[in-house]
DNA sequence: TTTTAAAACAATAATGATTACTGTTTTTAT
DNA sequence: ATAAAAACAGTAATCATTATTGTTTTAAAA
């Protein structure tokens, strides 16, 4: 495991996933990242996020839409995606840990976790159907 | 939306994946399917999976592993992963509506559905930790 | 039973997301 | 200051999947 050196590139972009709530993808970071730096790379950005990810400081999210969705908020949630306009957002609810004990009667193995994603319409998408 | 017409190498697909629970991957299909037809390319394999993906004979597991699966299995269940060996199996639960109404309390939008799937380690992975 | 149009095929090229490589620049500890 | 390691930019490679193309099957009508 080599030590992990500090970087004006990698601090921009956890700064930059800071602000969003929205859990972008890699090529959303680079191109706002590359306001603050003209010349950073993709592979910087990825290899920043795949680190930060590994050590916890952010989470990567794979929501089943082929590409992968990064957060800044690392404490456990569930997320949403409009089946319209493809948005993902936060759902405030605590985390279902009852799910893994039901999942595990009638089963031959350990249960410890679980990953969910709901979907639907959102809150924009139901008022577009209306007007 | 095209007519379909019968195609054996559709047929043997289809039959190759209703002898097998654990959920194979595309190219797993294709290496079992060359049994048959050694001529099968693997453009046909995706096409026709996709195609009876799309006609709902079969259905396109994405377990955040990168790769999809495919189970001919269309009854709506859940899918436990092992995070030791990788191995899919299914889980012989009820369907957890419950939960997208749990979801849907101080969401504004509407929440018809959810994706889940459990992981951990799984029975034969258990028992190789204790000898 | 030929004919014919559409669908499916095999082969292969293209795509898109992500990861790996390479030579140069930063970081950080001595 | 020096030097080793990590990070960088740029770019090539990988991997899963989808698209293209010219040929073969299918299925239905002549």
């Amino acid at each position: 495991m080599p030590a992990m050196k500090y970087s004006r590139q990698r601090e921009a972009i956890k700064e930059f996933l800071m602000t969003r709530k929205d859990h972008p993808t890699a090529d959303v970071v680079y191109s706002n990242v590359r306001d603050v730096f003209p010349n950073i790379s993709l592979g910087t950005v990825y290899r920043n996020l795949t680190l930060l990810a590994d050590i916890g400081e952010i989470s990567r999210l794979r929501l089943g839409d082929g590409v992968d969705h990064f957060d800044a908020d690392t404490t456990p949630h569930y997320h949403f995606i409009c089946t319209k306009c493809g948005r993902v957002s936060d759902l405030d609810i605590d985390v279902l840990t009852q799910i893994n004990d039901i999942a595990g009667m009638n089963f031959n193995g350990q249960i410890t976790g679980h990953v969910t994603y709901f979907y639907g319409v959102c809150g924009d998408c139901c008022d577009e159907q209306h007007s």
